[in-house]
DNA sequence: AATGAATGAGCATTCATTCAT
DNA sequence: TATGAATGAATGCTCATTCAT
């Protein structure tokens, strides 16, 4: 018994590593050559294993791509539910998640990259991408807002999911800004910027 | 002489067409099917001259994409310059920007899901986006910025590329956003939005 | 008008010589290495030609396969037809068409090996080439036994359907043997002796 | 001691049982796809064993085609003696052989496959079978003839061994195209139309 | 300028075989 | 013996680009 669950248990590690091991590689190729000029055997080689292992894990290249997706912007939302959940203010939320977004992906340059740049190269990359976390993300801060509302802090004249858009567009711009300025400063506090205008607007009182 | 001027005028004008053809055509094909999926020779059919007249009026399939850009980003930043210059009030011009950059796009489709999503696909194209006309793009919104905080409308504890930043990238997701959900509803009004939030803030005041 | 004729003949004429040296050298290739084992470079090598090109005149490497066979077995209906037409007797008609079939095989021994060999190598194209000419070949005796049949020179307790089986196996035999054994003897001359048994049985009258 | 003995024949018997089942499968899978389109994890699976465990009973996946072959051939020859040996009269024996011939390969359809298609899709098959085992079977039709030559019973103006490559190509004709015509007839009875011809002709006397 | 046939480098994927366990 | 994960060689086909006409 503890000998099948124990070979279990690390057969399941020896696979997750080597799935892991073959998303970080992938992760770090897309990064550097984009999508579409990245060879299945670039990726191999930087895992450390050969062509045809790849496809023990994964399907397809294609594949590969969505699941360095799908792990990601899994992580990125538990994470955020998580910190979010302790606080009611909806002013904070905002700013956990404004600072959560730019911190995680300041964190990790090349998952960046494949975020910001890789993953929009098509529209049916996009499509898919949109129908599938992001909305789930976008739905995290439209919420938010829609709590702030009924609570009378911010300003009922607009639609929630409208907020929503503009706030992650304006986060979002910050990320790819700062990914083809080459890193020349740090990200988390444009995260404090962009909070200014968009709690408090740009006009003088 | 006669004959020379105008043979040469309608040269030059067979070849602007022809070139002009090319790019059109180039704009419908890689809406459709995304950069690194459309063949130079869709494109030639699409513009209905032989494969080998392509290379006669662009270098390379990629050559083609940023022609694509530069002319578009010039029509644009010509037209908005033109309109900007008669308003004198930073938050009409804001307004002008705003809505100009989501009619333009809204006006052609095709132009929009090349400019949101094939000319994303590779941080070497976004190097160059960024380098070209984007760089003159912004910096019109930045000066618009600073003149607004100069003649006292705008806060003055922000830096004014970063509220250039925070704009576009506000508008950048309407686009998308339009783009992805099969354009159901009307882009320009969006900016009434973005502006209500970018100017006054979420917050009660 | 006799410009664009000669012109349109002249293509056709380069076009047909480029598809028949694809189908020449796919012969010759298949025949020395068996279709699975040959690789669309070894053929296009054979034919002068680069291995792209072989794609501008055939979609695939299986449909070379099957033009080799049709245009082959097109010739041997069509050559059969015409030898056969202006004789009567059934006798002459099987000898000629028994004659014939060792002939043209024997001709051409890269074919031979193709017809012989690899036509045969899955269910899949024997199925193919059963439903097309191989059908009609077969046809083409049937109704000469029919024929004979009629005349009262042929048993009548035979269907005719089986008879012309059996005469096509014992020749379908004779050149594969004939292939196996290196040719060391004239296949021709094999008619005779499946004629003789064919047509008055083994046993001593 | 005993142990020892009985476990060797029962090692003995388990090895020869996997071997069974590993050609078990391997007929069944090579005539459902093909020997080309077979994969071995195809016929591991079938048989119910791990990819790599065939390979400690057979050096390659050809090996497995040989080896059906070989013990199809051997077996088959087998019986062919075993009935043949009590009939004197070399009529009989020719009946008999064309009988045994259809009867074995119409019981096993998936074996008469391999048989008729597989195993002819290459030279080089067709060589080692050629040398094989079929020149065995050849030669026991020639000795039958010779036999009846010497007996007075069949003419002597025809080589034997032509008389037996006629008869094993009609015999071989008529399993090809059974098979090809999906089974809709009882193959068995086609022998004795062969026969009715190869021993009588066509002709009527 | 225009053509479009020809080129040939490039690549995702498969699968027979091996070998550590 | 048995396993099945890992290997890596092998290849049909595509398509950007060239060039003879």
């Amino acid at each position: 018994m503890a000998r099948n669950s124990k070979g279990t248990a690390a057969v399941k590690t020896v696979v997750a590593d080597k799935r892991e091991a073959i998303l970080r590689a992938g992760v770090r190729v897309f990064a550097a050559k984009g999508f579409f000029n990245s060879k299945v055997a670039d990726i191999a080689r930087e895992a450390g294993i050969a062509d045809g292992t790849v496809y023990l894990y994964f399907k397809s290249k294609d594949e590969i791509l969505h699941s360095i997706f799908d792990r990601a912007m899994a992580n990125f939302i538990d994470e955020g539910r998580r910190e979010l959940e302790p606080i009611t203010d909806p002013i904070e939320k905002l700013k956990t998640i404004a600072r959560l977004h730019l911190e995680r992906l300041s964190a990790d340059r090349d998952l960046a990259v494949v975020f910001q740049i890789e993953l929009r190269g098509s529209t049916k990359f996009m499509q898919e991408f949109s129908a599938a976390g992001f909305a789930e993300y976008l739905d995290i801060i439209k919420r938010t807002i829609e709590q702030g509302q009924k609570a009378g802090a911010f300003r009922k004249d607009m639609k929630p999911v409208v907020c929503a858009k503009i706030l992650y567009g304006a986060l979002d711009e910050m990320v790819t800004n700062w990914i083809l300025s080459a890193n020349k400063y740090p990200l988390p506090p444009m995260a404090d910027e962009v909070l200014k205008i968009y709690l408090g607007g740009l006009l003088v009182k």
